[in-house]
This record gives C-alpha cells, sequence and structure tokens, in this order.
DNA sequence: CTATGTATTTAGCATTACTAAGTATTATGA
DNA sequence: TCATAATACTTAGTAATGCTAAATACATAG
C-alpha cells in the first residue's frame, strides 16, 4: 500500500505530465508508462488502469490526437498519440499554474517564528 | 466554476497545510479558513464541507486534539485543534515528501533539447 | 506449448474537494 | 424588537481521479 500522501498530491499532475511527454514526442500507451516510471525512480509507477483513462480524458479535451501504427515488420499495433496545438498551449499554461501552486504552499512552510 | 488543474492538485496538501498551521500554533475550523484564505490570495478558499472533513480526517488518525473552549465573556464556543506529537512528526514527514514530489514533477520539464 | 513481454481496454472501488443546506450564538442597526 | 450579518460547526450528496483487477491479443524465447 503506498503512500495515501504522495496517491493524492498525484491527482492533477499525472494528466500534466503525460501532456508534457506526448508534446516532447509522439509516444504511445505503454511507452509512457515505462517512461513515467523509470524517469521517476519508481515515483510514477502506474498501472494500465490509471494511464489510459487520463489518454481517453487528454483526447477527449481535443489536447492530443491518436492514430494507430502498425509499425514495420510483425509489432503489435501501436495507438500512437501526438500534441494538438490546443494540448501545447495548455501543457504551458499547466506548467504556470503548477509553479505557482508550489510557491503558494511553500509560502506556508517558509515563514517566520 | 474553478480551474479543474487546481482543485486536483489540491488535494493532499490542503491537509498537509491544515496540519502545518495546526502545529504552529492551536487553532480553530474557523480561523483556519480565513488564515488560508489569506495567506495565499484566495487559492486555498475553502468551503466549511471542505475544511471540517479534514480536520476529523486529521483527529481520526491522531494528528491532532480538540477541546471545546468558552472563551472569555460571551463568545460562541470554539473547538480547539493542537497537534500532537505524531501529529508534529507527519508534519515534518509531509513536508518532505512534499519536496522531493515536487522535484519529481520538474525534473520532467527541466531536462534536454 | 507454456511463459514472458508488449499493448490496450474496461468495470468497480476509495479518497478527497466540492455544493449546498442546516443548526446555533452573538453583535449590529433600523 | 426584529432583521441582518458575522461567527462557528455539522453533514448529506456529487464529481474527479488514482487504484485494483481482470480480460483480450500478438510475438518471441525456452
Amino acid at each position: 500500500m503506498e503512500d495515501r500522501l504522495i496517491q493524492q498530491l498525484k491527482k492533477g499532475v499525472l494528466e500534466m505530465l503525460v501532456l508534457e511527454l506526448i508534446c516532447k514526442k509522439p509516444t504511445y500507451g505503454y511507452e509512457l508508462m515505462t517512461e513515467l516510471k523509470e524517469h521517476s525512480s519508481d515515483l510514477f509507477t502506474l498501472k494500465e488502469g490509471t494511464l489510459y483513462p487520463i489518454l481517453y480524458r487528454l483526447e477527449d479535451d481535443g489536447m492530443i490526437c491518436a492514430t494507430w501504427s502498425q509499425g514495420i515488420g510483425k509489432t503489435t499495433p501501436k495507438k500512437m498519440y501526438t500534441a494538438t496545438e490546443k494540448g501545447k498551449l495548455e501543457r504551458y499554461r499547466r506548467f504556470c499554474v503548477w509553479n505557482s501552486f508550489y510557491q503558494a504552499v511553500n509560502s506556508f512552510y517558509e515563514e517566520e517564528q
């Protein structure tokens, strides 16, 4: 059982990070899972039931769009996701919101006595 | 309607901030609401339905304990909350978790190309 | 031909912030 | 006096999102 605090902190942030990775380069679900895990020393280790609904949400909101790719040779088909213009703008907005949010939280710890 | 992102980012953080304020000095629900709001330029403006359940959770978990105080003269009774030893340790732990969480998130934005 | 790795889907649960309404007391002003 | 606001707490129900857990499908290694 993971830390309840961490589980809650992830809310909102996970979708933000998935959008960030897709903005950097087009990718697909399974690769996102391994990237999130490896890039964070296992902190962002998600199950499929967490990641795929995030992708569907981002797609429904017009932030990313999907195409099936068969690839070269015999590989299982992948659903490739690419960021839209709207997604790229939103990616930037979320990064700004996240930073001011962090500052607001820390201001409660930083001060006096 | 507030930003969906901000609403999700608050999860976990609000309870952490309430614990922080109670560790700083014993206080009560209504005062916590005004402190959180004023101290954050309205970012952490919560309704009663958000704050009081947080207090009950912290109390159930043994992080804080409550005593009713009638006060001097005729004031409406207040339920004063004080941090326990367990709460003070947990406050510190959460601050550490929060900081490493922030670093982990930012490492996705910081790098390359 | 069994097991493992790749790749996606989805049903149901738990947590937590929100809306919204209610109770009760004291202070203020018409 | 009576209405209003400010103080102070409670709680029922909803929405969002991460989790558990299972299922499907194909490819490759042993």
